[in-house]
DNA sequence: CTAAAAAAAGATAAAAAAGTCTTTATATCT
DNA sequence: AGATATAAAGACTTTTTTATCTTTTTTTAG
């Protein structure tokens, strides 16, 4: 589900320079996975304002100069939680500094490197090697 | 299951000191959790030989000298496959260093700490400080 | 040789996640 | 104002994952 959402807010980052729509149906293509699905997911992050819509002919979705500024961070955030960034390595509620599972510190630098890397995965910093396809979002 | 497999491995490293063996049964209560979910795993890591294991009366689980040297990413590898080292961060199938993703080359650098991290984590190395309780597998 | 203890295997159930289909609300254009 | 295009919402289905229950097999102890 966050693979989508990722993928899918890269891909109305992309079309959607000057304000252009992208509608689902495109999006869904673009990415090539299930439109009704990937719309909830649209629809969470559009309530969260982390990408804008518009409904009616001629809408569809887009981001604003604000949401281009979002992270990948973001996106999962709202998508999956932060888990990710604060969960234990071992699924151990109770994990902590001071009590903590046997892999607790060695996957602290862990989390931390891929909330870093997240973090500086800006939605605006993709587009121009998508537009060159020195990169693709295609399964 | 990835999360149970290596806490039970772990709990078995570290009661089955000299030949002993633990049942399946000491080993649910000893992580807490689900008996009959935690004994497949077993039976699937100790087809492969990660793990031994003993019918009858006094049986049980345990870990020669042989096993207490394979690393976390040993069980990770036959309980979840080498997705987590292989994968890409986007979930596509096609992503490759000529062809990749967004991500790729971030998510790249990830995946080999978490892989190394993985396979450092030897499971005869966690016994002390789980018996000096420094640390703990309950959740 | 028998009884009991234990893992192994198989069948079933429950819960969660992923995906689809249908209807509704809203904006745009003529 | 009406028709149409589009996202939003909700209901439903399917698949996958997780968990439980039952039966079988193996081993040991007596």
């Amino acid at each position: 589900t966050c693979e989508y959402a990722i993928r899918a807010m890269l891909f109305i980052a992309q079309k959607s320079k000057d304000g252009e729509r992208v509608g689902i149906k495109e999006i869904a293509k673009g990415i090539d996975s299930p439109e009704h699905f990937v719309a909830k997911i649209l629809q969470d992050l559009s309530r969260k304002n982390l990408v804008q819509s518009v409904k009616g002919p001629n809408g569809g979705f887009y981001h604003d100069k604000t949401s281009l500024k979002y992270s990948m961070a973001d996106i999962v955030k709202i998508v999956d939680g932060d888990k990710i960034f604060e969960g234990c390595g071992l699924g151990l509620r109770q994990c902590s500094e001071t009590h903590p599972c046997p892999i607790h510190h060695e996957f602290k630098k862990i989390r931390r490197d891929i909330k870093r890397m997240l973090e500086n995965a800006k939605l605006g910093t993709f587009s121009e090697e998508l537009e060159k396809q020195l990169t693709f979002l295609k399964r």
